[in-house]
DNA sequence: GGACACATAATTGTATCCAATCGGTCGTCG
DNA sequence: CGACGACCGATTGGATACAATTATGTGTCC
Protein backbone atom coordinates (compact mmCIF):
# COMPACT_ATOMS: atom_id res chain seq x y z
CA UNK A 1 0.00 0.00 0.00
CA UNK A 2 1.64 2.93 -1.16
CA UNK A 3 1.88 6.51 0.86
CA UNK A 4 -0.75 7.46 -2.06
CA UNK A 5 -1.14 11.33 -0.34
CA UNK A 6 2.39 12.01 0.89
CA UNK A 7 3.35 13.27 -2.74
CA UNK A 8 3.23 17.41 -2.29
CA UNK A 9 1.69 17.21 -5.74
CA UNK A 10 0.28 19.89 -6.98
CA UNK A 11 2.36 23.03 -6.29
CA UNK A 12 -0.37 25.30 -6.64
CA UNK A 13 -3.53 25.59 -4.94
CA UNK A 14 -5.19 22.54 -5.06
CA UNK A 15 -7.60 22.20 -2.76
CA UNK A 16 -9.86 20.31 -3.38
CA UNK A 17 -11.12 19.95 0.43
CA UNK A 18 -14.82 21.37 -0.36
CA UNK A 19 -16.65 19.67 -2.41
CA UNK A 20 -18.97 22.15 -2.54
CA UNK A 21 -16.83 24.83 -3.43
CA UNK A 22 -15.19 25.78 -6.42
CA UNK A 23 -15.36 22.47 -7.96
CA UNK A 24 -15.52 23.60 -11.32
CA UNK A 25 -11.83 23.69 -13.43
CA UNK A 26 -8.68 23.42 -12.49
CA UNK A 27 -6.29 25.16 -14.81
CA UNK A 28 -2.97 23.00 -15.42
CA UNK A 29 -4.52 19.96 -14.11
CA UNK A 30 -5.70 18.84 -17.11
CA UNK A 31 -5.39 15.44 -19.78
CA UNK A 32 -2.45 17.12 -21.11
CA UNK A 33 -0.80 17.09 -18.36
CA UNK A 34 -1.19 13.73 -17.13
CA UNK A 35 -0.11 13.31 -20.35
CA UNK A 36 3.38 15.01 -20.17
CA UNK A 37 4.02 13.71 -17.02
CA UNK A 38 3.84 10.33 -17.92
CA UNK A 39 5.82 10.56 -20.74
CA UNK A 40 8.70 12.41 -19.13
CA UNK A 41 8.28 9.80 -16.95
CA UNK A 42 8.67 6.76 -18.96
CA UNK A 43 11.58 9.27 -20.75
CA UNK A 44 13.10 9.68 -17.40
CA UNK A 45 13.23 6.03 -17.09
CA UNK A 46 11.05 6.06 -13.60
CA UNK A 47 7.74 4.37 -15.48
CA UNK A 48 9.37 1.20 -16.87
CA UNK A 49 7.60 -1.05 -19.76
CA UNK A 50 4.62 -3.13 -18.17
CA UNK A 51 4.20 -0.83 -15.10
CA UNK A 52 0.77 -1.06 -14.25
CA UNK A 53 -1.73 2.33 -14.43
CA UNK A 54 -4.38 2.25 -11.68
CA UNK A 55 -6.08 5.26 -12.31
CA UNK A 56 -6.63 6.38 -8.92
CA UNK A 57 -3.27 6.11 -7.91
CA UNK A 58 -2.25 8.80 -11.10
CA UNK A 59 -5.02 10.68 -9.91
CA UNK A 60 -4.00 10.87 -6.11
CA UNK A 61 -0.40 11.38 -7.61
CA UNK A 62 -0.95 14.14 -9.99
CA UNK A 63 -3.94 15.47 -7.57
CA UNK A 64 -6.45 15.49 -10.52
CA UNK A 65 -9.57 13.50 -10.92
CA UNK A 66 -10.05 9.55 -12.50
CA UNK A 67 -11.90 11.61 -15.07
CA UNK A 68 -9.10 13.53 -16.62
CA UNK A 69 -6.35 10.87 -15.74
CA UNK A 70 -9.03 8.80 -18.14
CA UNK A 71 -8.39 11.45 -21.00
CA UNK A 72 -4.14 10.56 -20.17
CA UNK A 73 -4.98 7.40 -20.55
CA UNK A 74 -6.67 7.29 -23.54
CA UNK A 75 -3.77 9.56 -24.92
CA UNK A 76 -1.05 7.79 -24.26
CA UNK A 77 -2.80 4.20 -25.65
CA UNK A 78 -3.73 5.94 -28.87
CA UNK A 79 -0.15 7.18 -29.10
CA UNK A 80 1.11 3.92 -28.35
CA UNK A 81 2.96 4.26 -25.09
CA UNK A 82 -0.05 2.35 -22.89
CA UNK A 83 -1.41 -0.36 -23.66
CA UNK A 84 -5.68 -0.56 -22.45
CA UNK A 85 -7.00 -3.63 -22.46
CA UNK A 86 -11.25 -3.89 -21.24
CA UNK A 87 -11.55 -4.22 -17.98
CA UNK A 88 -7.89 -4.15 -16.82
CA UNK A 89 -6.46 -1.59 -16.54
CA UNK A 90 -3.73 0.76 -18.50
CA UNK A 91 0.04 -0.51 -18.06
CA UNK A 92 3.04 1.06 -20.19
CA UNK A 93 3.18 -0.32 -22.98
CA UNK A 94 6.48 -2.98 -23.61
CA UNK A 95 7.05 -2.93 -27.87
CA UNK A 96 8.08 -6.14 -28.96
CA UNK A 97 10.78 -7.07 -31.52
CA UNK A 98 8.70 -6.80 -34.41
CA UNK A 99 7.05 -3.77 -33.57
CA UNK A 100 10.67 -2.60 -32.07
CA UNK A 101 11.96 -3.16 -35.97
CA UNK A 102 8.98 -1.34 -37.37
CA UNK A 103 9.26 1.84 -35.49
CA UNK A 104 12.62 2.11 -36.56
CA UNK A 105 11.93 1.13 -40.35
CA UNK A 106 9.38 4.13 -40.94
CA UNK A 107 11.75 6.27 -38.76
CA UNK A 108 14.23 5.44 -41.40
CA UNK A 109 11.70 5.98 -44.09
CA UNK A 110 10.93 9.00 -43.00
CA UNK A 111 13.76 11.00 -41.29
CA UNK A 112 16.27 10.05 -44.54
CA UNK A 113 13.86 12.11 -46.61
CA UNK A 114 13.37 14.61 -44.21
CA UNK A 115 17.14 15.42 -43.37
CA UNK A 116 17.94 15.45 -47.04
CA UNK A 117 14.98 18.04 -47.58
CA UNK A 118 16.22 19.90 -44.38
CA UNK A 119 20.22 19.78 -46.24
CA UNK A 120 18.84 21.37 -49.08
CA UNK A 121 16.47 24.09 -48.05
CA UNK A 122 17.87 24.63 -44.02
CA UNK A 123 18.60 28.70 -43.47
CA UNK A 124 21.45 29.66 -42.08
CA UNK A 125 19.26 30.32 -38.93
CA UNK A 126 18.53 26.69 -38.87
CA UNK A 127 21.63 25.89 -38.59
CA UNK A 128 22.23 28.10 -35.91
CA UNK A 129 19.64 26.55 -34.21
CA UNK A 130 20.55 22.82 -34.38
CA UNK A 131 24.22 23.87 -33.81
CA UNK A 132 22.88 25.53 -30.43
CA UNK A 133 20.79 22.19 -29.54
CA UNK A 134 24.26 20.07 -30.01
CA UNK A 135 25.94 22.24 -27.49
CA UNK A 136 23.01 21.54 -24.93
CA UNK A 137 23.29 17.77 -25.72
CA UNK A 138 26.75 18.25 -25.19
CA UNK A 139 26.45 19.93 -22.05
CA UNK A 140 23.97 17.50 -20.58
CA UNK A 141 26.43 14.72 -21.45
CA UNK A 142 29.39 16.57 -19.77
CA UNK A 143 27.09 16.91 -16.38
CA UNK A 144 26.20 13.35 -16.56
CA UNK A 145 22.49 14.10 -16.64
CA UNK A 146 21.45 10.91 -18.89
CA UNK A 147 17.65 11.51 -18.23
CA UNK A 148 18.18 15.20 -20.02
CA UNK A 149 20.58 13.66 -21.96
CA UNK A 150 17.73 11.03 -23.83
CA UNK A 151 14.94 13.88 -23.94
CA UNK A 152 17.32 15.64 -25.73
CA UNK A 153 18.42 13.40 -27.91
CA UNK A 154 14.91 12.84 -28.92
CA UNK A 155 14.05 16.52 -29.42
CA UNK A 156 16.90 16.56 -31.72
CA UNK A 157 15.15 14.49 -34.25
CA UNK A 158 12.02 16.78 -33.80
CA UNK A 159 13.47 19.79 -34.45
CA UNK A 160 15.26 18.40 -37.70
CA UNK A 161 11.19 16.98 -38.59
CA UNK A 162 9.79 20.34 -37.81
CA UNK A 163 12.66 22.03 -40.06
CA UNK A 164 11.47 20.23 -42.97
CA UNK A 165 8.12 21.90 -43.14
CA UNK A 166 5.85 19.24 -42.90
CA UNK A 167 3.37 19.18 -40.33
CA UNK A 168 2.05 15.96 -40.74
CA UNK A 169 5.30 14.27 -40.84
CA UNK A 170 6.47 16.12 -37.77
CA UNK A 171 3.82 14.96 -36.20
CA UNK A 172 3.78 11.07 -37.22
CA UNK A 173 8.21 11.26 -36.12
CA UNK A 174 7.04 12.75 -32.76
CA UNK A 175 4.78 9.35 -32.06
CA UNK A 176 7.10 7.24 -33.10
CA UNK A 177 10.28 8.85 -31.23
CA UNK A 178 8.01 8.48 -28.13
CA UNK A 179 7.65 4.67 -29.05
CA UNK A 180 11.25 4.86 -29.82
CA UNK A 181 12.09 5.62 -26.29
CA UNK A 182 10.01 3.28 -24.88
CA UNK A 183 11.58 0.45 -27.16
CA UNK A 184 15.27 1.68 -25.95
CA UNK A 185 13.92 1.02 -22.59
CA UNK A 186 12.34 -2.06 -22.81
CA UNK A 187 15.33 -3.71 -24.76
CA UNK A 188 18.19 -1.52 -24.16
CA UNK A 189 21.46 -4.27 -23.14
CA UNK A 190 23.55 -1.50 -21.65
CA UNK A 191 21.17 0.73 -20.27
CA UNK A 192 23.41 3.24 -21.75
CA UNK A 193 21.75 3.09 -25.53
CA UNK A 194 21.42 6.87 -25.91
CA UNK A 195 22.21 8.36 -29.41
CA UNK A 196 26.32 7.54 -30.10
CA UNK A 197 27.62 10.93 -29.36
CA UNK A 198 29.27 12.46 -32.46
CA UNK A 199 26.66 11.36 -34.73
CA UNK A 200 24.20 14.02 -34.17
CA UNK A 201 27.21 16.50 -34.88
CA UNK A 202 27.94 14.96 -38.18
CA UNK A 203 24.42 15.28 -39.44
CA UNK A 204 23.99 19.11 -39.07
CA UNK A 205 27.94 19.10 -40.65
CA UNK A 206 26.29 17.51 -43.71
CA UNK A 207 23.21 19.99 -43.35
CA UNK A 208 25.26 22.74 -43.64
CA UNK A 209 27.49 21.96 -46.45
CA UNK A 210 24.13 21.31 -48.39
CA UNK A 211 25.15 17.82 -48.65
CA UNK A 212 21.45 16.11 -49.13
CA UNK A 213 23.49 13.09 -50.20
CA UNK A 214 25.47 12.63 -46.96
CA UNK A 215 22.37 13.71 -44.42
CA UNK A 216 20.75 11.11 -45.55
CA UNK A 217 23.37 8.51 -45.22
CA UNK A 218 24.62 9.55 -42.37
CA UNK A 219 20.94 10.01 -40.97
CA UNK A 220 20.59 6.16 -41.86
CA UNK A 221 23.11 4.79 -39.93
CA UNK A 222 22.70 6.76 -36.90
CA UNK A 223 19.15 5.06 -36.75
CA UNK A 224 20.36 1.99 -37.41
CA UNK A 225 23.11 2.03 -34.71
CA UNK A 226 20.78 3.54 -32.03
CA UNK A 227 18.67 0.09 -33.23
CA UNK A 228 21.69 -2.47 -33.25
CA UNK A 229 21.98 -1.01 -29.83
CA UNK A 230 19.05 -2.75 -28.88
CA UNK A 231 18.81 -6.38 -27.79
CA UNK A 232 15.06 -7.48 -29.01
CA UNK A 233 15.52 -10.77 -27.62
CA UNK A 234 14.90 -9.09 -24.07
CA UNK A 235 12.02 -10.85 -22.60
CA UNK A 236 9.88 -8.64 -20.25
CA UNK A 237 10.71 -8.25 -16.61
CA UNK A 238 8.26 -7.56 -14.20
CA UNK A 239 7.47 -3.70 -13.35
CA UNK A 240 8.13 -2.16 -10.33
CA UNK A 241 4.57 -1.05 -9.55
CA UNK A 242 3.91 2.61 -9.88
CA UNK A 243 5.86 2.91 -6.90
CA UNK A 244 7.04 6.65 -6.05
CA UNK A 245 7.65 6.55 -9.66
CA UNK A 246 5.77 9.63 -10.61
CA UNK A 247 5.89 11.49 -7.28
CA UNK A 248 8.58 13.90 -6.00
CA UNK A 249 9.83 15.12 -9.44
CA UNK A 250 13.33 17.12 -8.93
CA UNK A 251 13.30 20.38 -10.37
CA UNK A 252 10.65 20.09 -13.24
CA UNK A 253 11.06 21.69 -16.77
CA UNK A 254 7.54 21.77 -16.69
CA UNK A 255 6.13 23.63 -19.85
CA UNK A 256 3.96 26.48 -19.34
CA UNK A 257 1.96 26.58 -22.40
CA UNK A 258 -0.98 29.03 -23.69
CA UNK A 259 -0.43 32.25 -22.31
CA UNK B 1 -10.25 -0.80 -40.07
CA UNK B 2 -14.09 0.31 -39.26
CA UNK B 3 -15.52 -3.31 -37.62
CA UNK B 4 -18.40 -1.79 -38.46
CA UNK B 5 -21.35 -3.40 -36.60
CA UNK B 6 -24.10 -1.68 -38.56
CA UNK B 7 -25.43 -0.31 -35.64
CA UNK B 8 -29.38 -0.46 -35.76
CA UNK B 9 -30.27 2.96 -34.94
CA UNK B 10 -31.45 2.58 -30.67
CA UNK B 11 -35.26 2.18 -30.33
CA UNK B 12 -35.06 6.36 -29.86
CA UNK B 13 -36.05 5.59 -26.05
CA UNK B 14 -32.56 6.74 -24.44
CA UNK B 15 -34.46 5.34 -21.25
CA UNK B 16 -33.16 7.81 -18.68
CA UNK B 17 -36.09 6.92 -16.64
CA UNK B 18 -34.75 5.52 -13.37
CA UNK B 19 -31.99 5.18 -12.59
CA UNK B 20 -32.06 1.75 -11.30
CA UNK B 21 -33.42 0.50 -15.10
CA UNK B 22 -30.73 -1.90 -16.55
CA UNK B 23 -28.26 1.09 -16.63
CA UNK B 24 -24.67 -1.13 -16.94
CA UNK B 25 -22.64 -1.55 -20.06
CA UNK B 26 -24.60 -1.85 -23.24
CA UNK B 27 -23.23 -4.05 -25.33
CA UNK B 28 -22.00 -2.53 -29.05
CA UNK B 29 -22.51 1.29 -27.92
CA UNK B 30 -18.84 1.57 -27.40
CA UNK B 31 -16.74 4.59 -28.35
CA UNK B 32 -15.09 2.96 -31.27
CA UNK B 33 -18.58 2.53 -32.12
CA UNK B 34 -18.99 6.15 -32.24
CA UNK B 35 -16.14 6.58 -34.09
CA UNK B 36 -16.91 4.26 -36.36
CA UNK B 37 -20.32 5.44 -37.47
CA UNK B 38 -18.77 9.14 -37.72
CA UNK B 39 -16.11 7.81 -39.75
CA UNK B 40 -18.27 6.41 -41.85
CA UNK B 41 -20.98 9.05 -41.81
CA UNK B 42 -17.89 11.16 -43.50
CA UNK B 43 -16.51 8.90 -45.79
CA UNK B 44 -20.29 8.45 -47.29
CA UNK B 45 -20.58 12.30 -47.56
CA UNK B 46 -22.93 12.05 -44.83
CA UNK B 47 -21.30 14.53 -42.95
CA UNK B 48 -19.53 17.57 -44.04
CA UNK B 49 -16.67 19.30 -43.33
CA UNK B 50 -17.60 21.81 -41.00
CA UNK B 51 -20.19 20.56 -39.16
CA UNK B 52 -21.01 21.10 -35.71
CA UNK B 53 -21.15 17.66 -33.24
CA UNK B 54 -23.46 18.53 -30.35
CA UNK B 55 -22.41 15.72 -27.70
CA UNK B 56 -26.12 15.38 -26.64
CA UNK B 57 -27.50 15.16 -30.09
CA UNK B 58 -24.91 12.81 -31.31
CA UNK B 59 -25.94 10.99 -28.13
CA UNK B 60 -29.47 10.87 -28.60
CA UNK B 61 -28.91 9.60 -32.29
CA UNK B 62 -26.47 6.89 -31.31
CA UNK B 63 -28.28 5.70 -28.30
CA UNK B 64 -25.55 6.16 -25.97
CA UNK B 65 -24.81 8.60 -22.99
CA UNK B 66 -22.49 12.05 -23.55
CA UNK B 67 -19.53 9.90 -21.64
CA UNK B 68 -19.47 7.78 -24.61
CA UNK B 69 -19.54 10.10 -27.05
CA UNK B 70 -16.80 12.38 -25.61
CA UNK B 71 -14.75 9.11 -25.67
CA UNK B 72 -15.95 9.27 -29.58
CA UNK B 73 -14.86 12.65 -30.19
CA UNK B 74 -11.98 12.51 -28.68
CA UNK B 75 -10.45 9.61 -30.30
CA UNK B 76 -11.69 11.54 -33.79
CA UNK B 77 -10.01 14.62 -32.49
CA UNK B 78 -7.06 12.31 -32.13
CA UNK B 79 -7.22 11.26 -35.52
CA UNK B 80 -7.77 14.99 -37.12
CA UNK B 81 -11.06 14.45 -38.60
CA UNK B 82 -12.54 16.50 -35.46
CA UNK B 83 -11.65 19.76 -34.53
CA UNK B 84 -11.90 20.40 -30.44
CA UNK B 85 -11.83 23.98 -29.31
CA UNK B 86 -11.99 24.51 -25.98
CA UNK B 87 -15.17 25.31 -24.59
CA UNK B 88 -17.11 25.21 -28.07
CA UNK B 89 -16.94 21.73 -28.62
CA UNK B 90 -16.37 19.63 -31.67
CA UNK B 91 -16.86 20.02 -35.66
CA UNK B 92 -15.74 17.86 -38.61
CA UNK B 93 -12.44 19.29 -40.00
CA UNK B 94 -11.98 21.41 -42.35
CA UNK B 95 -8.32 20.66 -43.86
CA UNK B 96 -6.59 23.87 -45.22
CA UNK B 97 -4.43 23.92 -48.45
CA UNK B 98 -1.17 23.45 -45.88
CA UNK B 99 -2.44 20.58 -44.39
CA UNK B 100 -3.55 18.58 -47.57
CA UNK B 101 -0.70 19.58 -49.48
CA UNK B 102 1.17 17.98 -46.14
CA UNK B 103 -1.00 14.43 -46.10
CA UNK B 104 -0.21 14.35 -49.50
CA UNK B 105 3.22 14.57 -49.32
CA UNK B 106 3.47 12.55 -46.54
CA UNK B 107 1.27 9.76 -48.57
CA UNK B 108 4.00 10.38 -51.34
CA UNK B 109 6.66 9.66 -49.20
CA UNK B 110 4.94 6.06 -47.62
CA UNK B 111 3.25 4.46 -50.33
CA UNK B 112 5.51 5.43 -52.86
CA UNK B 113 8.34 3.02 -50.61
CA UNK B 114 5.19 0.89 -49.00
CA UNK B 115 4.38 0.10 -53.20
CA UNK B 116 7.66 -0.33 -54.02
CA UNK B 117 8.15 -3.68 -51.61
CA UNK B 118 5.11 -5.33 -52.13
CA UNK B 119 6.32 -5.36 -56.09
CA UNK B 120 9.33 -7.03 -54.93
CA UNK B 121 7.95 -9.82 -52.66
CA UNK B 122 4.04 -9.81 -53.16
CA UNK B 123 2.95 -13.33 -53.61
CA UNK B 124 0.10 -14.56 -55.89
CA UNK B 125 -2.00 -14.83 -53.50
CA UNK B 126 -1.15 -10.73 -52.75
CA UNK B 127 -1.82 -10.13 -56.04
CA UNK B 128 -5.39 -12.29 -56.26
CA UNK B 129 -6.51 -10.61 -53.35
CA UNK B 130 -5.77 -7.13 -55.03
CA UNK B 131 -7.08 -8.27 -58.00
CA UNK B 132 -10.37 -9.45 -56.12
CA UNK B 133 -10.54 -5.66 -54.63
CA UNK B 134 -9.90 -4.26 -57.93
CA UNK B 135 -13.32 -6.03 -59.05
CA UNK B 136 -15.28 -5.64 -55.80
CA UNK B 137 -14.35 -1.69 -56.77
CA UNK B 138 -15.21 -1.63 -60.55
CA UNK B 139 -18.83 -3.47 -59.33
CA UNK B 140 -19.27 -0.31 -57.34
CA UNK B 141 -18.55 1.78 -60.31
CA UNK B 142 -20.96 0.08 -61.99
CA UNK B 143 -23.52 -0.22 -60.01
CA UNK B 144 -23.15 3.77 -59.56
CA UNK B 145 -22.34 3.57 -55.81
CA UNK B 146 -19.97 6.68 -55.74
CA UNK B 147 -20.58 6.24 -51.49
CA UNK B 148 -19.25 2.79 -51.59
CA UNK B 149 -16.61 3.21 -54.02
CA UNK B 150 -15.19 6.30 -51.94
CA UNK B 151 -14.33 3.20 -49.05
CA UNK B 152 -13.65 1.08 -51.72
CA UNK B 153 -10.72 3.43 -53.24
CA UNK B 154 -9.40 3.81 -49.94
CA UNK B 155 -9.28 0.23 -48.70
CA UNK B 156 -7.52 -0.18 -51.65
CA UNK B 157 -4.52 1.23 -50.45
CA UNK B 158 -4.96 0.08 -46.53
CA UNK B 159 -4.71 -3.22 -48.65
CA UNK B 160 -1.48 -2.63 -50.47
CA UNK B 161 -0.11 -0.70 -47.46
CA UNK B 162 -0.87 -4.06 -44.96
CA UNK B 163 0.90 -6.49 -47.49
CA UNK B 164 4.28 -4.67 -46.77
CA UNK B 165 4.37 -5.88 -43.25
CA UNK B 166 4.88 -2.84 -41.39
CA UNK B 167 2.46 -2.50 -39.40
CA UNK B 168 2.97 0.88 -37.95
CA UNK B 169 3.21 2.32 -41.22
CA UNK B 170 0.11 0.66 -41.97
CA UNK B 171 -1.60 2.77 -39.35
CA UNK B 172 -0.11 5.79 -40.02
CA UNK B 173 -1.26 5.58 -43.71
CA UNK B 174 -4.76 4.47 -42.67
CA UNK B 175 -4.83 7.55 -40.34
CA UNK B 176 -3.77 9.80 -43.44
CA UNK B 177 -6.30 7.96 -45.39
CA UNK B 178 -8.78 9.31 -43.57
CA UNK B 179 -7.73 13.00 -43.81
CA UNK B 180 -7.43 12.31 -47.42
CA UNK B 181 -11.19 11.52 -47.31
CA UNK B 182 -11.85 14.64 -45.79
CA UNK B 183 -9.66 16.96 -47.84
CA UNK B 184 -11.04 15.68 -50.92
CA UNK B 185 -14.65 16.10 -49.07
CA UNK B 186 -13.40 20.02 -48.15
CA UNK B 187 -11.58 20.75 -51.60
CA UNK B 188 -13.29 18.38 -54.78
CA UNK B 189 -14.26 20.76 -57.30
CA UNK B 190 -16.41 17.99 -59.30
CA UNK B 191 -18.05 16.36 -56.67
CA UNK B 192 -16.61 13.37 -58.33
CA UNK B 193 -12.78 13.19 -57.64
CA UNK B 194 -12.51 9.33 -56.49
CA UNK B 195 -9.56 8.09 -57.49
CA UNK B 196 -9.07 7.68 -61.77
CA UNK B 197 -10.82 4.29 -62.78
CA UNK B 198 -7.38 2.24 -64.15
CA UNK B 199 -5.02 3.83 -62.04
CA UNK B 200 -5.12 0.94 -58.97
CA UNK B 201 -5.22 -1.93 -61.65
CA UNK B 202 -2.10 -0.49 -63.64
CA UNK B 203 -0.07 -0.50 -60.23
CA UNK B 204 -1.66 -3.84 -59.27
CA UNK B 205 -0.26 -5.05 -63.04
CA UNK B 206 3.27 -3.58 -61.78
CA UNK B 207 3.32 -5.40 -58.72
CA UNK B 208 2.34 -8.68 -60.93
CA UNK B 209 5.07 -8.23 -63.12
CA UNK B 210 7.19 -7.75 -60.28
CA UNK B 211 8.59 -4.47 -61.22
CA UNK B 212 8.69 -2.20 -58.15
CA UNK B 213 10.53 0.95 -59.95
CA UNK B 214 7.11 1.26 -62.21
CA UNK B 215 5.12 0.66 -59.24
CA UNK B 216 6.23 3.25 -57.59
CA UNK B 217 5.85 5.68 -60.67
CA UNK B 218 2.45 4.47 -61.22
CA UNK B 219 1.84 5.24 -57.22
CA UNK B 220 3.46 8.79 -57.20
CA UNK B 221 1.34 9.21 -60.44
CA UNK B 222 -1.60 7.79 -59.10
CA UNK B 223 -1.75 10.28 -55.96
CA UNK B 224 -0.24 13.44 -58.08
CA UNK B 225 -3.62 12.79 -59.98
CA UNK B 226 -5.96 13.19 -57.03
CA UNK B 227 -3.72 15.76 -55.35
CA UNK B 228 -4.35 17.47 -58.86
CA UNK B 229 -8.86 16.79 -58.66
CA UNK B 230 -8.86 18.93 -55.87
CA UNK B 231 -9.28 22.59 -55.62
CA UNK B 232 -7.16 23.76 -52.52
CA UNK B 233 -8.67 27.65 -53.01
CA UNK B 234 -11.83 26.36 -51.60
CA UNK B 235 -13.11 28.43 -49.05
CA UNK B 236 -14.81 26.73 -46.16
CA UNK B 237 -18.82 26.76 -46.79
CA UNK B 238 -21.36 26.13 -44.49
CA UNK B 239 -22.48 23.00 -43.33
CA UNK B 240 -25.73 21.60 -42.76
CA UNK B 241 -25.67 21.36 -38.76
CA UNK B 242 -25.33 17.69 -38.33
CA UNK B 243 -29.46 17.54 -39.40
CA UNK B 244 -30.52 13.81 -39.77
CA UNK B 245 -27.11 13.17 -41.35
CA UNK B 246 -26.79 10.53 -38.66
CA UNK B 247 -30.10 9.63 -37.58
CA UNK B 248 -31.96 6.84 -37.56
CA UNK B 249 -33.51 6.10 -40.78
CA UNK B 250 -33.28 9.66 -42.79
CA UNK B 251 -33.00 9.16 -46.83
CA UNK B 252 -30.63 7.16 -47.07
CA UNK B 253 -31.46 3.73 -47.95
CA UNK B 254 -28.67 1.31 -48.01
CA UNK B 255 -26.22 1.02 -45.00
CA UNK B 256 -26.98 -1.97 -43.36
CA UNK B 257 -23.67 -3.74 -43.51
CA UNK B 258 -23.10 -7.06 -41.87
CA UNK B 259 -25.55 -10.24 -41.48
C1' DG C 1 -2.46 -31.31 -0.35
C1' DG C 2 -4.86 -29.52 -4.33
C1' DA C 3 -8.90 -27.98 -6.88
C1' DC C 4 -13.15 -25.96 -6.97
C1' DA C 5 -16.90 -22.69 -5.28
C1' DC C 6 -18.08 -18.86 -3.20
C1' DA C 7 -17.53 -14.45 -0.82
C1' DT C 8 -15.06 -10.17 -0.89
C1' DA C 9 -12.09 -6.57 -2.30
C1' DA C 10 -10.09 -3.75 -5.87
C1' DT C 11 -10.68 -1.52 -10.11
C1' DT C 12 -12.73 -0.25 -14.32
C1' DG C 13 -16.86 1.49 -17.07
C1' DT C 14 -20.80 4.54 -17.54
C1' DA C 15 -24.45 7.71 -16.26
C1' DT C 16 -25.63 11.68 -14.19
C1' DC C 17 -25.14 15.96 -11.80
C1' DC C 18 -23.50 20.66 -11.30
C1' DA C 19 -20.44 24.45 -12.38
C1' DA C 20 -18.21 27.17 -16.02
C1' DT C 21 -18.35 29.11 -20.31
C1' DC C 22 -20.03 30.73 -24.70
C1' DG C 23 -23.28 32.94 -27.89
C1' DG C 24 -26.90 35.54 -28.50
C1' DT C 25 -30.86 38.67 -26.98
C1' DC C 26 -32.72 42.32 -24.97
C1' DG C 27 -32.68 46.48 -22.42
C1' DT C 28 -30.57 50.68 -21.03
C1' DC C 29 -27.89 54.54 -21.72
C1' DG C 30 -25.07 57.81 -24.18
C1' DC D 1 -29.88 55.49 -33.46
C1' DG D 2 -26.00 52.84 -32.19
C1' DA D 3 -23.05 50.81 -28.59
C1' DC D 4 -22.28 48.70 -24.43
C1' DG D 5 -23.56 45.59 -20.73
C1' DA D 6 -26.37 42.36 -18.08
C1' DC D 7 -29.25 38.36 -18.53
C1' DC D 8 -30.52 33.66 -20.46
C1' DG D 9 -30.39 29.48 -22.91
C1' DA D 10 -27.51 26.09 -24.76
C1' DT D 11 -23.43 23.39 -24.34
C1' DT D 12 -19.19 21.88 -22.67
C1' DG D 13 -15.97 20.44 -18.69
C1' DG D 14 -15.26 17.78 -14.70
C1' DA D 15 -16.32 15.20 -10.40
C1' DT D 16 -18.80 11.90 -8.42
C1' DA D 17 -21.96 7.93 -7.69
C1' DC D 18 -22.88 3.59 -8.75
C1' DA D 19 -23.02 -0.76 -11.62
C1' DA D 20 -20.19 -4.27 -13.69
C1' DT D 21 -16.19 -6.84 -13.95
C1' DT D 22 -12.09 -8.83 -12.67
C1' DA D 23 -8.89 -10.20 -9.18
C1' DT D 24 -8.10 -12.12 -4.64
C1' DG D 25 -8.69 -14.67 -0.60
C1' DT D 26 -11.00 -18.30 2.11
C1' DG D 27 -13.23 -22.38 3.15
C1' DT D 28 -14.81 -26.84 1.87
C1' DC D 29 -14.71 -31.10 -0.39
C1' DC D 30 -12.41 -34.73 -2.61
Amino acid sequence: MPNSKAIAARPAGTRRKKATAPRGRRAGATAENVFDRVVEAIQSHRLAPGTRLVEEKLGAYFGVSRTIVRQGLAKLAQAGLVELSPNQGARIAWPDAKRTADVFDARRLIEIELVARVATNASPADVAKLRMHLRTEDAARKRGDRVGLVRLTGEFHLKLAAMAGNGILARTLAEYETVTCLAILAHDRTGESACPPDEHASIVDAIEARDPRAAAALMRRHLDHVLAGLDLDAAPRDADPLEAALSPRPAAPRRRRGH
